[in-house]
DNA sequence: GACAATTAAATGTCAGACAATTCAAAAGTT
DNA sequence: AACTTTTGAATTGTCTGACATTTAATTGTC
């Protein structure tokens, strides 16, 4: 078969938007092999250079894998959640620090998004997520730990939360919007005041989860995300007045 | 300077993700032009073929832009939600596609993501939210639609109601989850009955909106949720029926 | 000073070559 | 005959050098 191309802009473009559609539409299949990079120069009528930039941009999008070798190729990719994951994470943290997104929106969406899963995961936790639940929180009553550290707990606690759902397509989006926030997040600095604060309201959660009463969930999550905006505050009124009395020298250095 | 690179895998991988870092870290910012293709041959040590490949690398996933001629080269581009959209749709489709996600699992997340924004919208709708929602769904009642009008007019409703919530991110996030299901809502064909259904239940969502009374919008979303699951299962039964009634050349046809 | 022609710089494309990798078949050995 | 080794072919990865195309700045002319 020939293709024809819009001939609108650039080869490798037209190219890879050709066979983008073909994957999309389903006339390559999942682990079937693309023609080889000669075929494809002969079909598009182009030099080889420009079909492997093609390639090289579907590769990007994890929507084919090369192989070398006899019997090597393109190949059409089983996009995975685990490949996806991190692609989406990328561009949704790109988003937020790229667009002037403020913390009260970002915070704000988060926790709208997570409030999502509360009645599922009410009705289908099972044993083990209750248990990693109180797993990291117990981690998070210790004293010794890290600012990055307890981060990665409260991750963890809230990915477990969003695991009881039980519903993949649910853990992919939630999860993806959690992990994009966690550069805001990292701004914050936790006293040990506001930690005890933080780990009586995962507790309140989890037993909430626990009892399958979702609207007690539902309730505690928004009083979290309530207490994470005041924080917010706080960092910023503390960083703002760093800010005023520090001495000029000190500012260069910053 | 000179760069150090993995020593795992293809070169113009390894150069690809060294470029993202520098943009993701923020030590290239928005617009800012890169070294030109010779100048990063020099730096990487490679030949331009593989810098290129790199860049198209970048350029698949909208990290960067290229541009021709003098003064031309590659820009840092800033991440919209207009690029970042259709980016996010393609893959959750062939996710969903892919991966045998039942109609009931991708219907679920869709809904409860939606229900997300229900609180939020009936606080802060505008007058222009809920006349756009009213005009789709007189739209929805016209007799001579086609089923692609009214699954569109269907996604509309949805977006207005979603944009009163007033939250970008959450706009962004839930948009692109409900235009990810719309390969499988389509496999729904509307009787007549259906729609008349489908309409009410979206009056009965405006009317609650307008009222800001979010409890009774959230009720009326999870009955249009379980509505839909009940609809894509009548498709299923009609489908497997004509499957087994349907005489063996008919069958070839399809 | 305004407009047109030239020039330079950068990306886009091409052609051909060689290197590296992998699999399969042929050859050789036991 | 069964197993191991060698060879070869196919394919992607990389390099080199060249030319085409586009665009902005420069130069020249009126």
């Amino acid at each position: 078969m020939r293709y024809a191309l819009d001939h609108t802009g650039d080869l490798s473009v037209q190219i890879a938007h050709e066979i983008r559609g073909a994957i999309v539409a389903g006339t390559l299949l999942v682990d079937q092999r693309l023609p080889s990079e000669k075929e494809l120069c002969d079909r598009f009528s182009v030099s080889r250079p420009t079909v492997r930039e093609a390639l090289k941009r579907l590769a990007a999008q994890n929507l084919i894998r090369t192989q070398r070798g006899a019997s090597g190729g393109a190949f059409v990719n089983r996009v995975s959640y685990e490949q996806a994951y991190p692609q989406q994470i990328t561009t949704s943290t790109l988003l937020l620090s790229m667009n002037d997104i403020s913390f009260e929106t970002a915070c704000e969406a988060r926790f709208a998004i997570e409030r999502a899963c509360i009645p599922l995961a009410a009705a289908r936790r099972m044993p083990d997520h209750i248990s990693t639940m109180r797993a990291e929180i117990q981690r998070q009553g210790l004293n010794d730990l890290t600012d990055e550290s307890f981060c990665a707990s409260d991750v963890n606690f809230h990915k477990a939360l969003v695991q009881a759902a039980d519903n993949p397509v649910l853990t992919y989006q939630i999860a993806s919007a959690v992990e994009a926030m966690q550069p805001l997040m990292n701004m914050i600095t936790f006293t040990q005041r506001d930690r005890v604060v933080i780990v009586s309201i995962h507790t309140k959660i989890a037993d909430a989860i626990e009892k399958r009463d979702h609207a007690s969930a539902e309730h505690t999550l928004s009083e979290l995300a309530d207490y994470t905006l005041t924080l917010a505050d706080q960092a910023r009124t503390i960083r703002q007045v760093k800010l005023a009395t520090n001495d000029p020298q000190k500012r260069c250095k910053s």
